[in-house]
DNA sequence: CATGTCAATATGTCCGACATATTTTCAATC
DNA sequence: GATTGAAAATATGTCGGACATATTGACATG
């Protein structure tokens, strides 16, 4: 999302600060947060950055803010969870195997029915495009760091395979999940090995128009995935526990 | 999304007029939109104004700007199409019907499964809320414009009932969907009427805990819906034709 | 021809002032 | 004493103009 573009570092840089604080719950719904001038002496910043930051928190609809009452948090319901900004500010925040279940449960739901829908209706060009994707997996070999970014463009791509815009804005939990499982298993090495034979699979069924086939597919890598992702997390606790 | 909430009425009117031009077409996919002086000529505002806005569409993920470059549009990709006011400035764009069917897609997907966890985790408090909901909408009677609001709120109650918080997020849609939908459906006032039944049908599942119950109650009640949809179309089609 | 420097340019940041909406206060009125 | 209504207080919204910074492209230098 915002890959943190040159300039405008105070605006990225704030926002992501008081996003964290709201997120993380020091400022809870309904809390009106410092006024403008009282947060600009804060950072040491001027009012318009200021304003920027939060006009971008205003934008994903954390917080609202009205003349003379202030700027208040606004309810987790009208929060934009799809939004890569809020995705990577709420990672941080929380007991990480519960939000790698909740982004599962989402794309369980998801992914294979777009695999479905993408059989269905994704064009040659569309295919062609995860395909490229595969191979580029394939070259990364055990290379992990190598392997995340094609891995992230074959299953947006799939996304973008279904015709459906609104479904490519699911794209947004796969990079999630993808990022997460990425910074966890950086210690094991064959992990991309064994899913890429998966993904094979998936694509063969969408190029055999095998819809049924291409959601099962799915669902097998979505399995493999996961307990991958349980396992580091398994992994990466019992190491906790020794220090 | 943004309900036209008091002052800042620059800020809002602008960058619904720009994000029209992008989503219309006018402004195309790598296009850099006029510098932000001439914005603010065009539009009798200051330049603050038009950053206020631009940044409003920057953290939807419609354009970006960089220093001495300009302000460019993203790929249609990297927006946020579940954001709330981006599927209202997309809505009017484009062919009705098509946008009715991806959004319904994408409910069949999802609501389906959301009843189902809804069915299964949901708290007590949570399944009161969404029966509120449903004794609103019984009371709203034929009264379309009252039933609305309760609807979309039982709608929205399943999701928050799931306790994943990233399926909260496909509200928008719902919203989306259901407000298509009350538009085009003014004058038929018995529609809500045998919606109300296949609700009650899904509520039912999900207080007895069946969630593969509540599941077909739902995709029953997507099928009423859609159909709905398609037959309000197909009447208003028939309407232009006369004229 | 390659390379480094400098001007040009559009966004990013700062400041200080005033406008506007809303709450709060408080006084006049019944 | 309760109600109403006008005025002060206050935090965000808008304005304008200035300077900072990043990036491009042209120019000069080796």
């Amino acid at each position: 999302m915002s890959e943190e573009r040159t300039g405008q570092q105070h605006t990225s840089r704030i926002a992501n600060e008081i996003a964290r604080r709201i997120t993380q719950g020091k400022l809870g719904e309904g809390d009106i947060l410092p006024k403008e001038v009282e947060l600009a002496a804060e950072f040491n910043v001027s009012r318009t950055s200021i304003r920027e930051a939060l006009s971008l928190l205003k934008a994903k609809g954390l917080i609202e803010s009205r003349q003379k009452l202030g700027t208040r948090v606004l309810p987790r319901v009208s929060w934009n969870m799809l939004d890569g900004d809020l995705l990577e500010w709420t990672w941080s925040q929380r007991p990480v195997a519960e939000f790698a279940n909740r982004l599962n449960e989402v794309r369980r739901i998801v992914e294979p029915e777009a695999c479905a829908l993408c059989a269905k209706n994704g064009t040659d060009s569309d295919l062609a495009a995860i395909e490229r994707a595969y191979h580029e997996m394939d070259a990364a070999g055990g290379d992990v760091s190598a392997f995340a970014e094609p891995d992230l463009r074959f299953h947006r791509g799939i996304l973008i395979g279904t015709g459906n815009e609104f479904l490519v804005a699911f794209g947004a939990i796969v990079e999630a999940a993808l990022r997460m499982s990425f910074e966890l298993s950086t210690k094991n090495p064959d992990a991309p090995r064994r899913a890429l034979s998966l993904h094979r699979a998936v694509l063969d069924r969408m190029w055999s128009r095998d819809a049924d086939g291409a959601r099962q597919a799915m669902l097998r890598l979505l399995d493999l995935t996961e307990s991958n992702i349980m396992a580091d997390l398994a992994q990466r606790d019992a190491d906790n526990k020794k220090e």
